[in-house]
DNA sequence: TCTGAAACGCACTGCCC
DNA sequence: GGGCAGTGCGTTTCAGA
């Protein structure tokens, strides 16, 4: 049962999206209210799906995972057979962080973070490459990343 | 004082940025050890930067952002300063998740979430446009988000 | 739906090996 | 660096309004 989210369920939203070690405690206090109804306002937003999971967010450079690529797929054909398995393949390849399937001439656009563009070159080469049905293949490299972040603007 | 990670500390890695509720003791009894230890690597982690934040991840559906475009950008000029300023002014826009300085002829990739087509139009009217220096602009819209994650393989 | 209080388990500390 | 025990705090539950 969803119902709509009122201005305190928003704030909770807010808080948690930009720092999930809030304590239940702390979001009551800056809310002016006590800790049970933050407490079973979280519980409803988890339960109804508004709150997908609580992750850790890793340091890219540090894990040593300096390069990302940005990487445009059209595919030679274009059923749902094909599609399907293309987009299943890409589910199982865990150096493709994000995959979307686009409107236009590009069928499918990646993000890829790699260890070095040897890796990439690999990779391209031995992974996307093997995937049959990929018709054109074209790869940019970030250079910098200005802004990246999971949070909505609500 | 950053040393070199264990199969422990990555271990701990893997699951945290994968479900960040998990508990030390969990973590420790995966792991077949105690919780101090885990305790302390965790906090290690945390401390060398490996462990950026912890945050919530949130239903982009359920919070009514059905559309999410790709925009290129260009820029008409390349100097230092007409550079930062654009990515000064990206930041501040809270419906930009994603901003990317590109090598080769696009400049910039963006990720923009929206609540429909109307409000793309508006924003690309009313803020990007009104950023100066800008080119050209292309826009792709995301017919499905196949695959989204902030894991990396480690 | 909020308040307040009580019970539980985990996070965290200190000491030992 | 890992194991063990104790304390405080946050989470969780529940009676009442």
């Amino acid at each position: 049962m969803i119902e709509k989210l009122d201005d305190i369920d928003l704030t909770i939203l807010r808080i948690l999206q930009k720092d999930s070690k809030k304590t239940t405690k702390e979001i009551a206090s800056t809310l002016n209210m006590t800790i049970s109804p933050i407490y079973e306002r979280i519980k409803r937003l988890e339960n109804d799906g508004y709150i997908k999971k609580y992750v850790a967010v890793l340091d890219k450079k540090l894990l040593n995972y300096p390069v990302t690529a940005i990487c445009l797929v059209s595919l030679r054909y274009h059923n749902e057979g094909f599609i399907d398995k293309f987009e299943q393949q890409i589910q199982e390849l865990p150096e493709v962080q994000e995959c979307f399937h686009m409107a236009g001439k590009v069928d499918f656009f990646l993000k890829i973070n790699m260890k070095s563009l040897d890796d990439y070159h690999d990779f391209v080469r031995l992974k996307l490459s093997n995937i049959s049905n990929i018709g054109v293949l074209e790869s940019y490299f970030v250079l910098k990343e200005i802004k990246h972040t999971s949070e909505y603007k609500i």
